[in-house]
DNA sequence: TAGATTGTTAATCGATTAACAATC
DNA sequence: TAGATTGTTAATCGATTAACAATC
């Protein structure tokens, strides 16, 4: 796959693209056409062919796109198409929920590992896992090659925890936390925070 | 506060301002330069100045900016200078997770109802809210004038489920399921699937 | 063949950055 | 006053869109 840089803004687009077409091909259809595809996603052709292009050519002037063939394209071209480990770091709430979340085993991730450093959590079950001491958590992650990991802790702990985990090997992180995380700049973080996204809808909501 | 139009692009950042302000504050600073922010939430001072002036002039020649007075002004535009009452609709691991999540309460947020289908469900406690049905849910969040939502259902159900929020004067979403809603455009729609984030970053993972 | 749609180039649009006069 | 930093304009950079030759 020759690939000249991409840029970021391009990536974040492909995993939509990807979902929008497993569905499709839930629905039964074979083939799609950009605009279609487009309609569906919420852009334009113009923007998906441009998208696609930095990969390689997966289209057939006249018809369009086979929806399995771009699947397997993109699948390649983001790494979905293998099964990834990735750690949850925070075993409350939000971090047992998430290790019980369908969602993600058809789609390429596996958690399989998920730890606390409370004593009162380290050793219950959730789903199929065993709460493990953060104490173990370098040597686990390193064992067990894991490469990506969820944050959901105390905020406090987040740029400690994080540090640790990229001594460890974790190459991308996924932060739950309200904190900002100081690290080298080839980690790549993702931040969810679900009051930041409820502030900026609020700047659209009318007056009482 | 005269306002002319402001791309999407500059109110998505405000939050992250206003957060970052807070933390300043609570650090005991009282003044602040558009380059020492830039510094802190990851930008340029430049940026920053720009966003800003489209509000207003906050700040002082020489000096930068009060940042009591700046967190007040930030909260004023976004308003989140009162509170917003926001409904929970699912009340599985996540929508019970973040109902019992503390970090709404002092960010201008009060989760103050939540809903399920599932009669197993309906009547248990979740902090201080008890779980009610979906039928009575358009008929509490009008009589409750509560204006935002978050979605923490299946995602079978998410469409119907929105249709009926928006029905009952809901006009912001924040969806965690991973469909796509259709939505009259003057609806706010945030979507989380840590899915999508994490599919983003296995494309810059290294192989093996 | 005629119609449809790709991949790509050039044109447009919008966002970021640099620079600096104004001024605290 | 001298130094620092704002608010704003103009220059740059990058992303999106329009258009179309190539071709299935």
């Amino acid at each position: 796959m020759k690939e000249k840089f991409v840029p970021d803004i391009v990536v974040k687009r492909l995993p939509w693209y990807l979902q929008t077409l497993n569905q499709m091909a839930r629905e039964g259809l074979h083939t799609v056409s950009s605009i279609a595809l487009a309609d569906r996603v919420g852009t334009s052709g113009a923007q998906i062919r441009k998208d696609l292009s930095y990969f390689g050519e997966f289209g057939k002037q006249g018809t369009g796109y086979s929806i399995y063939f771009l699947i397997e394209q993109l699948q390649k071209i983001l790494k979905v198409d293998r099964i990834w480990r990735v750690s949850v770091v925070g075993a409350g709430n939000l971090g047992r929920a998430l290790t019980r979340y369908q969602g993600f085993a058809n789609r390429g991730i596996d958690i399989c590992l998920l730890f606390d450093n409370d004593p009162g959590l380290v050793g219950i079950r959730v789903n199929s896992l065993i709460v493990r001491h953060v104490d173990s958590m370098a040597d686990d992650i390193q064992d067990m090659k894991v490469k990506m990991a969820i944050l959901t802790l105390p905020s406090e702990a987040a740029q400690a925890t994080a540090d640790v985990l990229v001594g460890a090997g974790i190459q991308a992180i996924l932060n739950y936390t309200p904190a900002a995380l100081m690290l080298p700049k080839h980690i790549q973080v993702e931040h969810i925070d679900p009051v930041l996204q409820l502030q900026r809808m609020m700047y659209y909501l009318g007056e009482e």
